[in-house]
DNA sequence: CTTCAGGTACGATTCAAGTCGTACTTGAAG
DNA sequence: CTTCAAGTACGACTTGAATCGTACCTGAAG
């Protein structure tokens, strides 16, 4: 009942390699895109993002983002939580989240 | 003599999966830093990084990274100059060359 | 001209990552 | 209890990226 935290890096230990990497991937990218957008950074159902996979492969994204330093994991057993690492991405990286609502290229760019 | 230069995006054509996955790789965030670190912006040869690779390597990352829009390579027949686009990346994606500098993780210990 | 170092082109190899199928676990609701 | 949906574990497949070997190109210096 109470959700288990799975544990990710400390803040300080937040690698930049792993965090590009993890940043890399389009669908984990457009969850972070999410989560940065949202001021709230209330606590999200992990299905609420919409993604084009199967769960297995978002099982595998989420462990990535997490394994980052980017979200928490808080498992219930039969569901889980995620939640944005704001203050420890912005203590470590400040303006990175920032980046990640810079958005695709201008759309038909005058050539 | 006068040195063509291989073109790359435009500024607003960067795109921020293409920039995250050419930080993502060792090699290329260590010559991205060292330039990112160095305010003059000179152009430098591309044999000045030190690079722990074969040229044939070195050359694919660094198309990499004139692909992604990060720098621009100038052709001079026998050899190459690398420069820094550090005006179009603060453009579209202020505060990333700055993450670069955040170095490694605080302690001693990766991973 | 020839030589030589820097760089590229192309292909082959190796390895990591994204993806999904099958089977299992968990907790809630009947 | 049984059923069901959400999630995970494990393995297999596939694709892409990093790396290098061989061969070729380029410009400068003899």
């Amino acid at each position: 009942m109470a959700g288990r935290n799975l544990v990710g890096p400390e803040a300080d230990a937040l690698d930049l390699g792993a965090v590009f990497r993890a940043l890399a991937d389009e669908h984990r990218r457009s969850v972070m895109t999410e989560l940065a957008t949202d001021r709230s950074d209330s606590e999200r159902g992990c299905n609420s993002f919409d993604l084009p996979i199967s769960k297995q492969t978002q099982t595998h994204h989420f462990r990535v983002l997490r394994e980052a330093g980017l979200i928490d994991e808080i498992d219930y057993g039969n569901r889980k939580g995620i939640r944005l690492r704001r203050a420890d991405i912005e203590k470590r990286f400040p303006g990175l989240l920032a980046l990640l609502g810079a958005g695709p290229p201008a759309d038909t760019a005058p050539r």
